[in-house]
DNA sequence: TTTCATTTTTGTACAGGACAAACATTTGAC
DNA sequence: GTCAAATGTTTGTCCTGTACAAAAATGAAA
């Protein structure tokens, strides 16, 4: 264990350091060598196979263009070039936007003050509206790229986003829960374990003094149902990133069938792009957006006289 | 993926589904199969493994024991029921403290407004030190208790973990990094995302007025080595929660040899219990003797009179 | 275009054999 | 009696090769 770990100085890896690694399992790289013929491991003096760095790297590549859509047929054969040009292609080649400037550096330092001091230093200069909408949606989109890439590994991604959180929590304490309508419910379904999105429409939902309830994580759905029941909320936020196993259009639909009638049903992140078939109470939410809903759903929900 | 996970009604779970829920590979599962003749799953129409819930249960039961050092062989031939007895016999019969009453309960209801109100409240009640030291650290090991037991569901342990999460940073927004030394550093190893334990301490050490400063988890232990260094800290604390898959023990004396002189390291959480032959600089950390670790260094370390 | 059926691709499961690391036990020296 | 080395067992992981079903692509018909 402390070898596989300490010492990929040596041969190479284990199978089952490179199942770690890359997420693909020990049956399968069995199953592509075999077919494919790569990756075509060294062996160790008991026949065990040992992965060297570039195999490992090639894989890693090779499983996020796969993310992208690209079958595993056509990638194995191609060079590494190759694939890092297929991989630019189908990257939106965007540009750092200046705000980033600096963040994947702190990140790659490994330096969570240094990080920590830059997103204050954001909020501070931007306001929590611009910091949210401008500045987080692009390093999101940012450091989630450079991790696809590969040029972030999984604790500098952590770092990231357990940073933002961090800020965006310690702002949010600071800005109670508005007594306005909406009532709105935020919380993810089961599976979606990604937080950022939510605490950032949960900010904005509080500038706009909505009555925001942040649920934790990973509600199923019935029990999403009978919360917004039991709070009487008039909108549940759900939130998808772009790692969502499930499919949210799926969720949509069941969540249709068990919501009291007159709620609505907002569902953002990355994850529910370009979704069809929505149920009618369910809208799409940008963050641009955001504002305009609850404008419009406060324009046709004006409040009662009585009560 | 989604009949496996909603409709455990019917015949049993595959073995992948198995694998998720137990932590015992594929491999080894039917390596049991094998040797023990336990688990003997039913089949499908294709010959696939079925898993029925008792099987699992008792698989689960099993996993247990042997986290407490038990032998499989001498598990897996034994009832459930005998083995049962056995983690009785070996399980600190600890009666729930009054502290954590309603705990489980708001948690399987899934309310997660319930359970940060029940954490609140307590925190008022107690005080930070006595809501740490005496609530959380019950907390922590009643729900991963009743996690191993199965009665909580992944989703209901992470509820927990996010909202009490919640609360402490919130708490700890208020309670500025104090001026006095040590300064220590926090934070865990790749491999290890549990953050709780390191919030506790954090809100301990704060209390105490030393200068905490809390990076996120899972940093290299290079990147540990060279952060204390830039930071200048006095101590590095590290958390070890009990699923910790690597070796505290590895990781203490890898970074015994990092880590510049002078700079202690202090080790704490449940994947460390026990632990020997801990290099001269390392020091296990329990809740209780944090204050007395930190008296200690200070009276070893008296403020110099110029600087 | 959409919808359905067919073929290809891909992932996961199986069996049974081998071996080495972890653990337990015995033996021998001090 | 205590410690340490040698021996024997238990246990986990990996190997080969095969089979099959779910998913994706393709092509035909509406």
């Amino acid at each position: 264990m402390m070898n596989e770990d300490s010492a990929p100085s040596d041969g190479g890896l284990p199978i089952a350091a490179v199942e770690r690694e890359t997420g693909i399992p020990k049956d399968l790289l069995r199953m592509w060598e075999r077919r494919y013929g790569f990756p075509q491991p060294a062996r160790d003096a008991a026949g065990d196979r040992l992965y060297s760095a570039e195999q490992v790297g090639k894989l890693k590549q090779v499983r996020r263009l796969m993310d992208l859509g690209f079958r595993p047929g056509k990638l194995v054969g191609q060079s590494m070039a190759q694939l890092e040009a297929l991989a630019q292609t189908h990257t939106p080649a965007r540009v750092v936007p200046d705000v980033c400037a600096g963040l994947i550096d702190a990140l790659s330092g490994h330096d969570a003050l240094a990080v920590r001091e830059l997103l204050r230093h954001r909020l501070f200069e931007l306001g929590l509206r611009h910091f949210v909408c401008d500045f987080l949606a692009a390093a999101n989109q940012l450091v989630g790229e450079a991790w696809m890439r590969g040029e972030l590994r999984v604790h500098e991604e952590h770092l990231y986003s357990e940073e933002v959180k961090r800020v965006l929590r310690e702002t949010l304490a600071g800005i109670p829960a508005g007594p306005q309508s909406p009532r709105v419910m935020l919380t993810t379904c089961p599976g979606e374990l990604h937080l950022i999105g939510l605490l950032m429409v949960e900010a904005l939902l509080r500038l706009a003094g909505c009555d925001a309830i942040a649920f934790g994580a990973q509600m199923p759905l019935s029990d999403i149902a009978s919360a917004a029941r039991k709070h009487r909320v008039d909108v549940v936020v759900l939130s998808f990133s772009a790692a969502y196993e499930a499919s949210p259009q799926a969720d949509a639909a069941l969540l249709d069938s068990l919501l009291p009638d007159g709620v609505e049903l907002w569902l953002g992140g990355s994850g529910c792009r370009g979704l069809k078939r929505l149920p009618p109470r369910a809208t799409l939410l940008t963050l641009e957006r955001l504002d305009a809903c609850v404008s419009l759903w406060r324009e046709l929900h004006p409040p009662a006289i009585a009560v």
